[in-house]
DNA sequence: AAACCCCGTGGAAACGATTACACCGCCGAT
DNA sequence: ATCGGCGGTGTAATCGTTTCCACGGGGTTT
């Protein structure tokens, strides 16, 4: 592959020369530039990032490590990170966790050692010595919908509280008064916060939350089939199941109709995070919608002033309800 | 961040010791091994992979330029294509070009001035420039799903002749005899072989294939959407439409629900390319499905066999017919 | 006892770019 | 006529590794 010095020779002028005129550097005479973007275009001249990064220590590259692939929301963000970083003259490289500690600090450490200017997260645990290191060694940081507290890295999140107490409120208004919800890991931040503003709203409506309505899922489709098994074997199961992910969601909806109930006639259903899946399955989901683009943009923009030396503050957008039929008909077509 | 030279100071050997210490070279006194990887530890050292590939020229990264992220499809093969590379000491990057044949070269352009060790592409368009001069000039490459004809690459792909032809005899066994198919772009070589196969199965059924029974889409939702409306305000309108790709099938469905009509009852729908989420739709689609994750481990291996000197194969593998409930009830339960 | 080999190590070149610094004309100001 | 400055260019250092070659010393072989 070309280098710079064989455009220099064929141009007849120094590599120092080239790279000037190649970087639009002003003290370069038109009648040079030209020859160089000739020699440069009759080569196929690339330029070689590796040398030029390791010269300029930076790689106009941004590491982006994200729970899990396969589920929508994360997929839905990347591209939204990919867009805005890619305005911005960066490019992403994404590392998929998986839902696994493990690999999620494989994926770390080798965005690290590539030398990415910085570093988006969605952690996956309560954070190894690896993200901790990380984050405390100046790495630039920020952390997009999940967070580790401690870590004093911005974040970059919605609130589901008021969506969330929507939810519970237009469940209490369709007569739902036993309602379960399928949590996530209790090592994530978005594990626990779903749950504590589902308990909050709980309260405020007055309804109990007894602890065997609080299911363990992981964020992934099997778990919701698993906790919500345990919901229907119970004495008395609840009447709408609330899954924190919208895989755990599906995996609730496998097991209630493997059970030959519906839904919402025999469980209402409802789901934290929507895609645009849940407006094709039967019934169409109920879920709470966080503004993952816009989630996307405002990470990047925080990761990048932080690269860029400015300082970076954390943000929170809000989340609100969408309700489809999973939970019972809507209120204007009961009667 | 520490250098080798730190590392070498620290431990008081040369950087030349240092680097074979921490590569396993064998002739290393076990003493010093020790003390090198000691001093390692204590500073945190992280080699430089910039640097690093820089010398060796090769950065065991994979480039992987996909059509659309949001595309279930290749979103899985995206995960099956980093898991293989990852057994094999390899990342991956990816590209997003999002049908977008400019996006595209954008990716290819980064990618190849990161010098990427191979890539893995499936191409969006018939193939710019860039894509045939990439190929030319000897960077390893294979295409998978999509490839380009006429260029010297291997190809990864599943045939879906077979499994397109078990569609068709499904359909006519199920009484529809006016089938539609929605293809997608004339410049992807998926666009085309499925409206060929579709063509021939209908043959052999002596079943016709009118013009305006082949709509014209691009892989996304709204296209399938038009397309199916089109169908919809023929006169005479198809019994049948089988979607040459999920997101265009669920367009389709979008199209015939807002005119209040019924899957399958009204018309049936099939799709190509199964995906987790048909199995929640309402009713569930019945979809050709090709073997992804196998897709993306072939990839991988016949581009690392190019990578690292071998020859490389095509290989194609087969697509199966999983029957659901959107064509009509199935034989079994129909009495 | 001389020659040889091997082991562990260090010195230094190389990878391909960027950029500080020096240089050389030439023009305009004094 | 001399000087200063400036536009255009080249030389060389530098980034952090890997790796070729050389070297010293100890043991083995003759």
């Amino acid at each position: 592959m070309a280098s710079i010095k064989d455009v220099a020779a064929r141009s007849g002028v120094s590599v120092a020369t080239v790279s000037r005129a190649l970087n639009g550097h002003p003290s370069v005479s038109p009648a040079t530039r030209e020859r160089v973007a000739a020699a440069a275009a009759a080569l196929g001249y690339r330029p070689n990032a590796v040398a030029r990064s390791l010269r300029t220590h930076q790689t106009r590259t941004l590491g982006l490590v994200i729970s899990d692939v396969l589920n929508p929301f994360f997929t839905e963000l990347a591209r939204a990170v990919e867009d805005a970083a890619r305005a911005l003259g960066y490019s992403v490289v994404i590392g998929n966790a998986d839902e696994d500690p493990q690999l999620q600090d494989h994926h770390m450490s080798t965005l690290l050692e590539r030398r990415i200017d910085g570093l988006l997260v969605s952690p996956t645990d309560g954070g190894s010595a690896l993200m901790t290191d990380a984050a405390a060694s100046g790495t630039p940081m920020v952390f997009v919908d999940r967070w580790i507290p401690g870590l004093d890295v911005p974040v970059v999140r919605a609130d589901g509280r008021a969506a969330v107490r929507d939810l519970v409120a237009h469940l209490h208004s369709l007569g739902h008064r036993r309602l379960a919800i399928i949590a996530g890991p209790a090592a994530t931040t978005t594990g626990n916060e779903r749950v504590d503003a589902f308990r909050e709203a709980m309260r405020e409506f007055g309804l109990p939350l007894p602890e065997e309505y609080i299911g363990q899922g992981d964020f992934r489709a099997a778990s919701g089939r698993r906790a919500t098994a345990r919901f229907l074997d119970l004495p008395e199961p609840p009447q709408a199941v609330f899954a924190a992910d919208n895989l755990m969601a599906l995996g609730a909806m496998d097991e209630i109709r493997s059970r030959g109930l519906r839904v919402p006639q025999d469980v209402a259903l409802a789901a934290f995070d929507d895609i645009a899946w849940f407006v094709h399955t039967d019934p169409p989901i109920t879920a709470v919608a966080q503004p993952t683009a816009e989630l996307g943009h405002a990470a990047v923009r925080a990761l990048i002033d932080r690269v860029e030396g400015r300082e970076a503050a954390s943000v929170t957008l809000s989340a609100r309800l969408v309700v489809r039929r999973s939970c019972g008909e809507p209120e204007g077509s009961k009667r």
